[in-house]
DNA sequence: ACGCTGAATATTTTGTTGATTATTCAGGAA
DNA sequence: TTCCTGAATAATCAACAAAATATTCAGCGT
């Protein structure tokens, strides 16, 4: 088989995630049709139905993609190795508020398209809610691991870190504040957060 | 002149208010005509004009009332005496996810009224956030006060307990979670922050 | 003049119809 | 068979007219 010319499902399945977010980012979800994807792809319509089961996997598909990008990202603070837990948490908080401001102001489209999404997939959202929690976890028991928090309850301490930053996670909330009175904020909370962590 | 018959500007405002005010709640903003709010006070739609400016402003002095409400709430458990501190932050939590809750919950129209409102009249919703950060300036010098606190810098730290309890308080994120679930962050959430703000 | 109204006008909403688009399916090429 | 397509069908959208509603204003009764 000629590998310039891939049959596995797999890759064509990308090929069609690749054209679909280009379109949606651009154009958004509802003025892209079905046609256009499959022309981009060099196939008929009728065709994306053997790969996905409607336009709205497709999105939905794109919506996970997206959301796991934000998770790799958190992922990369969590294993930068050297840092202290508070640097931890700080970097951690503010690339979670820098992803979501990039993504809403930048790529507002898209943005759209993974709320609404959201809205009618709860199970996404739980997903990456779990995901969100278990970053938190190892964090806070590297904290503790290295001496510098003493976490009794990590499980409660997570969720109430996930709760008191979740402003800065949804791109709801983006339109209320600038960027710089966002990264304000952050440091407050994280400065506040952090003295009821730190050991002492 | 007759007491049963008032016409002080003043009281025709409010009838206008408290008419606008059940068909609003009940009927929603959009279905309910400039006609029939003045058929509820028995008198012309054109007379309405002579009080407030266009419906719009009706709506945005409602919306205004409702957050002043939650403001009188959250002032009475500021004001209530004998109580430690981080008892007060807990309730003071506790009231505004409790209002923002009943109030998505039980009056869905009337809140959808006040959300629509607040996105175009920005101004309000800023005197608002004013009226809570000088609530929560005051529980910090109280806790302060009385040598149960030892906050630094009581405007970060206002700033942050704001930025940090803002998933209670904001009728968008109410979807997002059970009324139960909800109050279980609140604990944690409280729980955190008091670690930091209490003495040591 | 003052406080109000009905009728006139401007804006918004609603309903309808034609066009566009998502989805299905019977069948054609390899 | 296996993989795909064009055409058929079903669902959704868009544009336009009609109706409802917000807002203004000239003028009436006091």
């Amino acid at each position: 088989m000629n590998p310039s010319k891939e049959h596995e499902p797999e890759k064509i399945r990308q090929e069609i995630l690749e054209a679909a977010g280009v379109r949606f980012d651009q154009y958004g979800y509802n003025k892209t049709t079905m046609a256009e994807i499959a022309h981009d792809c060099q196939m008929s319509a009728a065709n994306l139905y053997r790969f996905f089961e409607n336009k709205l996997d497709i999105g939905a598909t794109l919506a996970c993609q997206c959301l796991d990008n934000k998770i790799t990202i958190l992922n990369t603070i969590i294993e930068q190795p050297d840092i202290a837990a508070s640097q931890r948490l700080q970097q951690f908080v503010m690339a979670m508020f820098d992803y979501t401001y990039s993504q809403w102001s930048e790529h507002q489209r898209m943005n759209e398209m993974v709320s609404a999404i959201c809205l009618e997939r709860m199970d996404i959202v739980d997903t990456h809610a779990h995901k969100k929690y278990a970053l938190v976890m190892a964090l806070l028991e590297q904290g503790n691991a290295s001496g510098e928090f003493q976490v009794n309850q990590p499980e409660q301490a997570a969720d109430a870190i996930l709760s008191a930053t979740i402003m800065f996670d949804l791109p709801l909330v983006m339109p209320m504040c600038s960027r710089e009175e966002f990264e304000r904020r952050v440091k407050h909370v994280v400065d506040l957060l952090l003295q009821g962590l730190l050991k002492r």
